[in-house]
DNA sequence: CATAATTTGTGCAGGTTTTCACATGTGAAG
DNA sequence: CTTCACATGTGAAAACCTGCACAAATTATG
């Protein structure tokens, strides 16, 4: 259980593997060996294997792993073992697309608070009966409640660092943030950044270099 | 202009300085330093010189980069200056998200047709006029129109790779997949993916594990 | 024109991550 | 009980990426 130095990429593997065996065990795959999940995931077997030498021994040699003791294991390891409660901040067209997105609350990722600058928008009800409060008075709103675990920014970029501060300021040390920006990390906290446009321009540079290409045979 | 192996994460950087010079640009900073431009967008100077480096000398020694000249040469590495044309597919929550989403059109990804499997749904007008179609008219519609270049999946994951596969066989050959499952793809082919629950699971593994860490000190 | 002050572009070293290859452990069969 | 087939766990090699440190180029100044 060396926790040293784990590989950021690893923890996104781990991520994968537990999807994927979820699947598995839907479809009543008792026993995976390193290979075939490696398959599936499009990734080493060799490196499923490093993977999980960071953090035990779970597999039988000779047999493979056990499905669902293996994903118990991933679980215990990324921590899903419980419920994250959220907070999000932007209630406009992606807001509300991710309070309704159900994928989230059957992971255990709960929004357990909205906010939103749009006076209008103040006390309209979200799935769950989510309630969208002011952002002015989000230090009263998340002091009055259990603590919260994660943010979400999902307001437009300008907003993002303040909101963000906000945040933090409150005692959360993870944001998911949908804006397109760098925001500013105080040290002890964690942003996780889902751009859409930079993936958008990995595609466009993947197309523009093939066609760029002087493709000789 | 060595094109041989360039690292994935630098295009990915790319797209950030990108951002931020348009940024500056807009601050009226017509000269930029390397070591500016690392300290804004977090990264080392030495990068950003390497990451450029790959495809050209862009700055002059003793100076900086012009920022407006810099704009245009990153542009032009990754294909900015032209408009991609996009097909998204499940206007659920997030598609109906994505295609009021004014960032993408600003930025030159344009949004040219849309699908859904919801006959209900079928003729349904979105934003800039777009009207949704069947899903099972996606081969047709496709073929009316001017070639479309990136696809977009906004479905369950249930549904995904018969979506991608349907994609691929119009000659589409990049796709942004929103849902959360690996794709299988085609030689030749590449696809982006936008998973927001593998980076709630690295927040959450994050928060594990600086619970479990034992401090010394 | 020479010198100083900059800041880029890059060879090389260092570090990290991935992959290979094999020893080790396990279950099954004769 | 021995042997065989198999799949894990892991040390070592390879591939990859990053960062340092300095040479090369440019402008400013006297």
């Amino acid at each position: 259980m060396k926790s040293s130095k784990i590989p950021p990429a690893t923890i996104t593997r781990l991520s994968f593997y537990y999807r994927k065996l979820e699947h598995l065990i839907k479809e009543d795959v008792n026993i995976v060996s390193s290979e075939k999940l490696a398959q599936l995931c499009d990734v080493n077997p060799a490196q499923i294997r490093k993977d999980l030498a960071y953090f035990g021994e779970f597999g039988v040699r000779g047999v493979g792993y056990y499905s669902t003791e293996l994903l118990g294991e991933i679980r215990k390891i990324l921590g899903l073992n419980r419920i994250w409660r959220m907070a999000v901040v932007g209630i406009g067209n992606l807001g509300s697309a991710l309070v309704a997105h159900d994928n989230f609350h059957k992971h255990g990722y709960h929004f357990v608070a909205a906010f939103d600058s749009d006076s209008r928008k103040v006390d309209q009800i979200l799935q769950h009966g989510l309630k969208i409060s002011h952002i002015d008075a989000l230090p009263q709103v998340l002091a009055e409640m259990e603590s919260v675990d994660i943010g979400v920014i999902a307001t437009p970029a300008g907003w993002a660092q303040d909101v963000a501060n906000r945040l933090f300021k409150t005692g959360i040390r993870s944001l998911l943030n949908f804006a397109p920006i760098q925001i500013l990390t105080p040290e002890g906290c964690m942003v996780q950044n889902v751009d859409f446009t930079v993936k958008l321009d990995n595609l466009a540079y993947f197309l523009t270099s093939e066609l760029t290409r002087d493709d000789p045979l």
